[in-house]
DNA sequence: TTGAAAGCGCTAACAC
DNA sequence: GTGTTAGCGCTTTCAA
């Protein structure tokens, strides 16, 4: 089966016997015409099968009522509810949403971008490259929001308070008795060490300190792979606070294959609270970190540009929330 | 901050004082120029900031480099791992892939996949639609490959072996000498039906029979939510399949909740072989249903599509294999 | 080696 | 109500 070249405009014009305007009006539906006209339209694009062709549109309109998102990684849940929460907005707007993943490979993610960039109206942006080597995302001549900081102008920001979440943790564990608390980081992310900043700040207060390891990914594997030291030193930690869930997960099941007691001999925790963190066993305790939110404000925040047609405006700080679960429960209070 | 109208290659061309064919054929490397034109171009194009408008190329040259793929939900981890086997694909071939999520709403399917055709060179498409609904697939002018089954011409087809798998895991429970074995399903989705049928067939082959059950959705509330009624029924099953490996977890939350042993007192498995489903406490039986996999070869099919300029060639279908693992090990084979 | 001009499918301003 | 026409930014003959 060939695919041959799709009627147009003017195809579906001759067969109606009218202008290629006239047809361009009428499925725009901004003017009416006399019914036999109507009709006869009606019957030429049924027939020929007609379909509009957006790019050709957007090409004089310069709008593409479409918006990218790109994001590091599907696999991680937390992006995938920040797809959730930037499409629902999108749609009840009347705005697609095309997302790209960057497979955390920086090499890439200018030229996906900039790809990107070209088919939509304007983006939303996540990133593992540092502030100042994407300068020119402001240079896209679209408007962008960004997950994080960003000081150039024309560049919104949203993001969830990391260090806040970090105190509350490092609170947290402090309060649940723990002793040796220690920090499983990724330091390549953007977000790591404000996270650490929190949790060490939590523990000075009782003049306790954390202890550093990093993982290579921020994954389920990453998280299972670093454990395997981190559980063995003869100095083990009595509390462990994970990069994020998917590191904290990988981290209870290496726990659990050890034989070791999680909360009693150890606890666990991580932040986004991906939705199957309540399921684990034991439930891990986690820091809600909005991410569905944190796509729904974005999108609010680039729907707003679009309508002022100016990138001006508030950048929006989402507050987390301590998620306490049997994870991290004081060692002895359940078995 | 205003978007001011980017720089055309017309400005490019006055700048540089050279006509805009000049700088298009430059642009595209296709031929070369005097030193001194070359270097004018160069300078016009980096103090401009000037960057090709992509919609415009793709309007003459009727080519993107770009597929899409619609998916039925970011969130469940099988297709983001179809994501993950497209994109690797699609970027080692030099095509960019624009994932859609159709958020599980049939009415917006058509009107979104629409939207998506006109900017791609083929689509991927994974739906929950009826296919007597989706004869239009065939008509969007454009090579789509489809996971599943779909007679019509003009549509190639990825899937992996429903039947198959619901028969391996039949097999499996019989084996591990589960004798009330119950099947979890997802009617509304396409693969329920074969899933249960290879099923059944492998319990016959011993004559027991499957009690069946339904999920309002396929997610991990879904399986929490229908695991009540399942689980204090006076007949409570000793094993039960469920639809997928979310529905799985979500059972085996609850049952843990309610002081169930699994796998002594129930034996419990999913489908897909999501990332996490090792992690859980007991690790979770399942059958690979190779969604990485699926998307890798889907991309194939659709570059040897748009490379062949038809649709013809053979549909694809992959094996999925049995991962046994502790939450359907023998009763008392394990503590 | 360079340029003029046609045209991709569509919209919008302006005629009639 | 309906049609003419000039582009949107680009590629691509074809000619010079």
């Amino acid at each position: 089966m060939e695919f041959k070249r799709p009627p147009t405009i003017r195809d579906v014009a001759s067969a109606a016997g009218v202008s290629i305007a006239t047809v361009s009006k009428f499925i725009n539906g901004q003017q009416r015409f006399s019914p036999e006209v109507e009709q006869r339209l009606r019957d030429a694009i049924a027939t020929l099968g007609y379909r509009l062709n957006q790019q050709a549109r957007s090409m004089v309109t310069g709008q593409t009522r479409t918006f990218g998102l790109a994001i590091l990684d599907v696999r991680n849940p937390h992006f995938a509810n920040i797809v959730k929460g930037a499409n629902r907005i999108a749609l009840e707007n009347d705005y697609n949403l095309l997302v790209v993943d960057l497979e955390e490979r920086p090499s890439h993610e200018r030229h996906l971008l900039e790809a990107l960039s070209g088919r939509v109206d304007g983006l939303i942006v996540s990133s593992r490259i540092p502030d100042d080597s994407i300068e020119w995302l402001g240079e896209l001549g679209k408007p962008v929001v960004f997950f994080g900081q960003h000081k150039r102008p024309g560049v919104r920001c949203v993001r969830t308070d990391g260090y806040r979440a970090g105190y509350l943790m490092g609170l947290h564990l402090v309060e649940a008795g723990r002793k040796r608390i220690a920090y499983l980081g990724f330091p390549k992310a953007r977000w790591n060490s404000e996270r650490l900043t929190g949790v060490r700040v939590a523990l000075a207060e009782s003049n306790q300190t954390v202890q550093e390891y990093a993982v290579e990914w921020p994954t389920l594997d990453g998280g299972q792979q670093a454990a395997a030291a981190l559980l063995r030193s003869s100095q083990r930690p009595d509390a462990i606070v994970a990069y994020n869930d998917l590191v904290a997960i990988g981290l209870l099941h290496e726990a659990a294959s050890m034989g070791i007691k999680v909360p009693d001999e150890l606890a666990i925790a991580g932040f986004d609270d991906i939705p199957v963190s309540r399921f684990m066993q034991p439930p891990l305790t986690t820091v809600n970190m909005r991410s569905e939110e944190q796509g729904e404000a974005a999108m609010q925040l680039l729907l707003e540009s679009v309508r002022n047609k100016s990138n001006m405006g508030r950048d929006i700080l989402l507050e987390p929330q301590l998620v306490p679960r049997a994870s991290t429960a004081p060692a002895g209070s359940q078995g």
